[in-house]
DNA sequence: GCGAAGTTAGTTAATATTAACTAACTTCCA
DNA sequence: TGGAAGTTAGTTAATATTAACTAACTTCGC
């Protein structure tokens, strides 16, 4: 859980996210991320055993944010709506700086070709939802939130469209505000949730 | 539109297709598709001249698919609610039956580095949000789909949920049915939209 | 017997990874 | 405290494998 990389370790997964981000997974080779830090292929071993080795830490790095943003949530006081509207503000912030986590955390189907990762982008998607449905839970039982519809579904309605905006965002080579159109779009979720 | 295409030419997108969904897009490669079909790989070449024809014969059979399925459901003489009913309806009998249709239709991000193709997935992202807003709008005007968020957001909202609901499918190894979740979810698409 | 569809045997380029070696440090003890 | 020993992070060169694609020849059905 905890941050144990080295300075360059750091560099080489910063610079994957990029790359992935900007030229999709077939743009992440070894010979990409060395050109981009300034050193030869071969240093890229000094620091990383494989390149699944990188793709793991990427993937990790998203976990430990996916975590990390869960956690604060949990202990922030508020009702279920104000709780949404910061978790998904807080994503937008993180899209708007870096927006090629978005390709990563976005596009499970990336690393189809290989289980651990799979697994792993699993475990992060998991993570979100079960974020999410448990503050829709915690709204319904505190008559915030209604109930006529299961806690899964609204979850979904949720996550699915404000994924699907950031996705159309990314298609069209961030022509629009995100930040704008997302707080926007975030408002109305709370509407169609809200009781 | 037509279909010009040979038996074989034909043979080939759909091993494409099911390759795609199986192994990624990096599992797409002339030599799978030759070991499938059970031909030499210079004999792919006698059918396509390039593997990016190929893949652009995939993602050009998903939008005639996308067109003429917008096309029914222009005329077909219902309200909104049935109209979205039966479009998403027909989409889960085709991922049903087609599973790997998903990975393609739904992971746009894999065609990220070229451009051709990239533009050829925007193209059917963008017909079948014109379809559903187009129902959407027909609603509001007809007083059947609730007008208190404008039909934008009402589109991301029921095409968003619905395509999570089927990545999730997708990334557990299919591992629930589709077809029932997928019935219960239109029910609450609709049941947020409706007046 | 001609042309479409197939074959075998290549090519070229890219990719991940390894081998062998080095320069610049830190550690540690006689 | 000075120098041997070890470590860290890099280098260039080479390797094995895989990719897309091509050339030249064969087969087979109309």
């Amino acid at each position: 859980m905890m941050n144990n990389q080295t300075d360059r370790q750091t560099e080489i997964l910063l610079v994957a996210l990029e790359l992935i981000g900007k030229k999709g997974i077939q743009g992440l080779t070894i010979k990409n991320i060395s050109k981009e830090i300034g050193i030869s292929e071969p240093a890229i071993y000094r620091h990383f055993e494989s390149k699944t080795e990188i793709l793991l830490g990427v993937l990790n790095g998203l976990k430990d944010m996916a975590e990390m943003l869960a956690r604060i949530v949990e202990n922030y006081d508020a009702i279920a709506t104000e709780k949404l509207d910061f978790l998904f503000s807080r994503m937008l912030d993180l899209f708007s700086e870096t927006p090629s986590m978005v390709s990563v955390i976005f596009s499970e189907e990336i690393f189809n070709n290989d289980e651990t990762l799979k697994s792993k982008i699993n475990e992060i998607v998991t993570l979100h939802t079960n974020t999410i449905e448990a503050i829709i839970l915690n709204g319904q039982n505190e008559n915030n939130i209604r109930t006529d519809i299961d806690k899964k579904s609204l979850a979904l309605i949720a996550m699915g469209s404000f994924r699907l905006l950031v996705k159309k965002w990314e298609l069209s080579n961030h022509s629009f505000n995100l930040m704008e159109k997302g707080k926007t779009h975030i408002q109305i979720i709370n509407k169609v949730l809200s009781k």
